[in-house]
DNA sequence: TGAATATATGAAAGGGGTTTCATGCTTTTT
DNA sequence: AAAAAGCATGAAACCCCTTTCATATATTCA
């Protein structure tokens, strides 16, 4: 089932059942509707692959993210998906784990797609990957992590002034020993946060401890279990914990609690992405959100400008995050009682 | 950039390019590694549209859910996912918010694109959309939902055995009247879920009163809640609430907090898919988990199987939930206390 | 050693569309 | 009324690959 067939069947050439297909002027009226009657009639469905040959654009959009689990990402790509569907474009997508040679794979399989444009939260900072995107000047924005030194369009979080707030908050409730933890020091993310945690500490006069700071690989549950633990054997005393993110929050949590110590009792938790959302009854962290929705719809924003319009400066976005004040932080020592 | 460029560069013809790219046997081997050199120099991406038009095939599959967002499809969708990239095959996705006409532009769009096989959790059990996917023969597997009727490839969990579980438990603990709050009624989870919910009660002889079972559209919080008051308005008493889902769950609790009822102190409540994750502290309610990531696997398997094979018995599998014991329950009024 | 078979390569024909260009009519303009 | 402009249509080239078929050479077999 061809434009042929259709053509063949109305007694018109092939290129007049295209123009009827897309809707080009130059079609007589009455041939318009007995060709678009025969569409219907035969079922017709246009094979998007032969026009994207002859047109070179596919009108599909491709998204790397660490784990679509990921209620952050998930959420982020619910942002970008909304848009794209309001433009008709498709959403293809893949999952890195944090894994640079899965985020290889998918670049080279969507770019044999000849997709469109690229929304990548990059799994490194050394922008290897990205090369060959951007050598081939495909429109990319990066989201969520930034790539030191490379000319391309970003939208993240103000990871470093809103971690700050979370530990200013800690401080303001008689914290000074703060422990940090986070998934990998390179990560544009986590440097920002512990950027964030320093100038917090240095704001309070508070000297830094190498050994209150926390790096793991992947910043997951178990991470955080492990750094916590490691925290712990320390025979250090801070009396709260600056998580990166929610996951090692959980962990961290669940490594106390395994170690007989209670959240916010005997220590307390701050960390980022502990969100409301209708899947949750009752957040428990203090925590500072990033609009991971509106973060994914301004990346498709920014992708289609590129789309439209070629070199252009890049552009970064840095959105702001709001605290929410919760139950996983008590007084701590320092704290002058006022009344 | 094209297999001409490098069929010239390299001196062959671009059917002798073609061979090395596909791994053709019948290329010598001198000239192989010439033209793979050659190949890598120049950065060559083959344009995987102009192969899918001769091939008729584009080893991209679609999903369509409800909502990328939600948890539990979320997680599906990643089971399918690390099963397609396992075969080199992309996914493509988009969100229906159980909307039919959605779900018909997006069945559209990826029919355009000729993928390989779809995915989908239908928005209704009437088989409308789906029609024109089997017409055509393109490979396709229900999940979550099933469509009456319809000989297609189906992966669902037990929603009736697994919501008789539900409502026995809560009868155990002396709980006899026992609200049903679901989404449609059309939908075939509902329906079987309530069938769950009324084997339970008749195995115990407790009547069925209608104006205990309340229907909303979509299960989200916001029905959850609507539907709660209107529960609580008909001054009805009943001691549990069956949810059908977590979210619906989530706006009951929420409703009952704020008519001041305690949960599980004035009202036990259960539902399906309050899941354990990483990315959740504790969960409250007491459930039955669907295994999301395997239906997802399966799916994916099932898909597979139609794509290497026409025509064979569509396949039906169900798949166990688990119960997990919290706190959303407590005892009931009936519960005979024995020491 | 001649015949049969395997190996290596390229020309050409698609696959299903879009787009340019040419052509024949109609209208409009002057 | 002739020239210019606009409308309607189709032939053919092209997009970038794969695949079939033909041809030429190298091996193997009897």
């Amino acid at each position: 089932m061809t434009i042929y067939d259709v053509a063949k069947k109305a007694g018109v050439s092939i290129t007049t059942v295209s123009r009827v297909i897309n809707n080009h002027p130059y079609v007589r009226e009455e041939t318009r509707q007995r060709v678009k009657a025969l569409l219907k009639e035969m079922h017709f469905i246009p094979n998007s692959n032969a026009s994207s040959l002859v047109r070179k654009t596919t009108n599909t959009i491709a998204v790397i993210i660490p784990d679509v689990t990921n209620h952050f990402f998930t959420t982020l790509l619910r942002g970008i998906e909304d848009k794209s569907s309001e433009n008709g474009l498709a959403v293809i997508f893949g999952n890195t784990d944090e894994e640079i040679q899965k985020e290889q794979t998918y670049i080279q399989m969507f770019m044999e797609r000849r997709v469109d444009g690229l929304i990548i939260a990059p799994v490194s900072p050394k922008a290897k990957n990205l090369k060959s995107i951007i050598k081939r000047e495909i429109p990319m924005v990066l989201v969520d992590r930034e790539v030191p030194g490379l000319a391309v369009d970003v939208v993240v979080s103000d990871n470093q002034r809103s971690a700050e707030k979370l530990v200013e908050h800690l401080i303001g409730l008689g914290h000074s020993q703060i422990a940090f933890i986070s998934g990998p020091k390179e990560n544009s993310v986590n440097q920002q946060r512990f950027e964030g945690y320093r100038a917090a500490l240095q704001k309070f006069g508070i000297p830094l401890d190498e050994r209150m700071i926390l790096h793991g690989d992947k910043p997951n549950k178990e991470t955080g279990i492990r750094l916590t633990r490691v925290l712990l054997e320390q025979s250090l005393h801070p009396t709260a914990i600056f998580a990166a993110n929610n996951f090692l929050a959980i962990g961290a949590t669940t490594a106390l609690q395994k170690a007989n110590l209670a959240v916010p009792g005997d220590m307390g938790i701050v960390c980022f992405d502990d969100n409301d959302s209708d899947s949750v009854l009752n957040p428990f962290f203090t925590s500072v959100n990033q609009p991971a929705y509106l973060m994914g719809q301004m990346a498709m924003d920014l992708l289609q400008r590129q789309m439209k319009q070629k070199n252009i400066a890049p552009a970064k976005m840095i959105l702001e995050c709001e605290l929410h004040v919760r139950n996983s932080v008590g007084i701590g020592p320092n704290k002058v009682l006022c009344n």
